[in-house]
DNA sequence: GCCAACGTTGGC
DNA sequence: GCCAACGTTGGC
């Protein structure tokens, strides 16, 4: 089982809006790092940390799984929608994504400062200078650290 | 809103 | 293949 960390800004979709749908399929994924990472790593059953970004405060905001295995990401065909990708065929897909269960809301906003201000964490991708990565994996010792500030 | 850091695109 | 221009991400 694999652990992931996963971005989103909220005013677009948060903790809460997952909450409220509980399964949501997280598209939009653009990046070929990123669609590595989900196409070729996770798994059904891995567990993901639900980051706010852009936001106030920001931080990790809750944890959910992953509820099925990688599929193509039907927005990149969609000449309406706003992630469409004319170079993503259905024969042949670029993009992928997977869907995401709700598990809980942490207790509070673990925020990106307490991260930083963790000696534990200092080596984690997240922290690292530049970094824009919105899919990264979770290092097993890292997640229990994580959750050990809640 | 600003801006640093990256990723992508496209001319050559 | 190089690299300048441009677009995007995301902290602040």
């Amino acid at each position: 089982m694999n652990y992931w960390l996963m971005k989103s800004e909220p005013e677009a979709f948060g903790i809460d809006d997952l909450e409220r749908v509980r399964l949501e399929p997280w598209d939009g994924i653009r990046n070929y790092q990123a669609r590595n990472f989900i196409r070729d790593r996770m798994q059904p059953g891995d567990l993901a940390l639900f980051y706010h970004s852009n936001a106030n405060p920001t931080g990790i905001a809750g944890i959910m799984n992953i509820a099925g295995p990688p599929r193509p990401d039907p927005t990149a065909f969609d000449p309406e929608a706003k992630y469409y990708d004319p170079k993503s065929q259905p024969e042949n897909p670029r993009w992928y994504l997977v869907d995401v269960r709700f598990k809980r809301k942490l207790r509070r906003i673990i925020t990106l400062a307490e991260l930083r201000a963790c000696p534990e964490l200092s080596n984690m991708q997240l922290l690292r200078k530049g970094n824009r990565l919105s899919i990264m994996p979770i290092e097993e010792n890292h997640w229990r650290t994580i959750l050990d500030l809640e």
